[in-house]
DNA sequence: ATAGATGCAAATATTTTGCCGCCAG
DNA sequence: CTGGCGGCAAAATATTTGCATCTAT
């Protein structure tokens, strides 16, 4: 590690990352993790993400706010949330090579529709995509844990170029 | 490339990779696409295959019945086959691994529905499906061309145990 | 004849692991 | 305290690319 101190001193250009306790850190906790400092800084950037990352976005936000984070941490965070089923794995149709994407695992499914041409991500809830999974459940004889659906094609604007 | 004449004679162990030609290689040819010898093999590994393959695996497969093909060639093939979406890419929501699956692209889709204990991955079509690709063609306004949705869950054998 | 394929080797990219010192609880 | 955790470096995988040669059409 490079020398510095191990616990900086709270700045004013530093995100606080104690206060509040995010979502996946209060899951955490109260399943008896350790939460260390790296753990709190990945996991903040994964809850406040703006969209889907991949491990090496993660990696470069989590050094923007500690840059001591190493991508082996990051990978073992990630590792542990998708043990725990706190974050889903995504892939977005390798529309962008075959990176994976994570995002924190919402209470309810929701499906990925991608643009093939301008690559952007729109997110899609449907009552029918319950039922779809009630009859695959009954069906199949599953008891479902994880659901992903990703649909890409040509969006309005794109079509229209 | 080893020493072998350029074409073998057929022999009773070979399978015949020139008939019957394949629904992807039909395709491919239709498209006025170059049909090497390499290529005929690893479309009819990809066509028969039993399950879905990674990209090792469809090498192995190729490589008894021509073993000069190369893991580069499956690489390109496989790429080939996706820009013309003639073949789906999986990752059987990375219950093995991020390895990536691939199958012969389907007239219908299917959803894959997989146990997380046994590994098991059942193909399952429903017309509540195709509805819902429907609603969200319309809703988000885009023409679709590539679905894919993966289940996961405890099948009703492992849920007994 | 010739655009496009293959093979080889090396470059990339991505993810995992062994080992040891360190820290959260 | 102490078992789990993070850092480092290296290994293991997985995939792509440059270039020379060969081949399907």
């Amino acid at each position: 590690m490079s020398p510095k101190p191990a616990h900086r001193v709270s700045t004013g250009e530093r995100i606080n990352v104690h206060e509040p306790a995010g979502r996946l850190q209060g899951e955490l906790g109260s399943r008896g993790i350790r939460l260390t400092r790296q753990r709190r800084v990945v996991l903040q950037v994964i809850e406040s993400a703006p969209s889907h990352m991949d491990a090496g976005e993660i990696l470069d936000r989590a050094q923007k706010i500690d840059p001591d984070i190493t991508r082996v941490t990051v990978y073992r965070t990630i590792d542990l949330l998708k043990r725990h089923g706190l974050i889903d794995e995504l892939d977005l149709l390798h529309l962008r090579g075959h990176r994976h994407f994570y995002e924190s695992h919402s209470p309810r499914d929701h499906i990925h529709v991608a643009c093939i041409r301008c690559g952007k991500v729109r997110e899609f809830e449907s009552e029918l995509y319950e039922e779809l999974k009630r009859q695959i459940a009954r069906d199949c004889g599953i008891e479902i844990t994880v659901a992903r659906t990703e649909v890409g094609g040509l969006c309005a604007a794109c079509r229209g170029k």
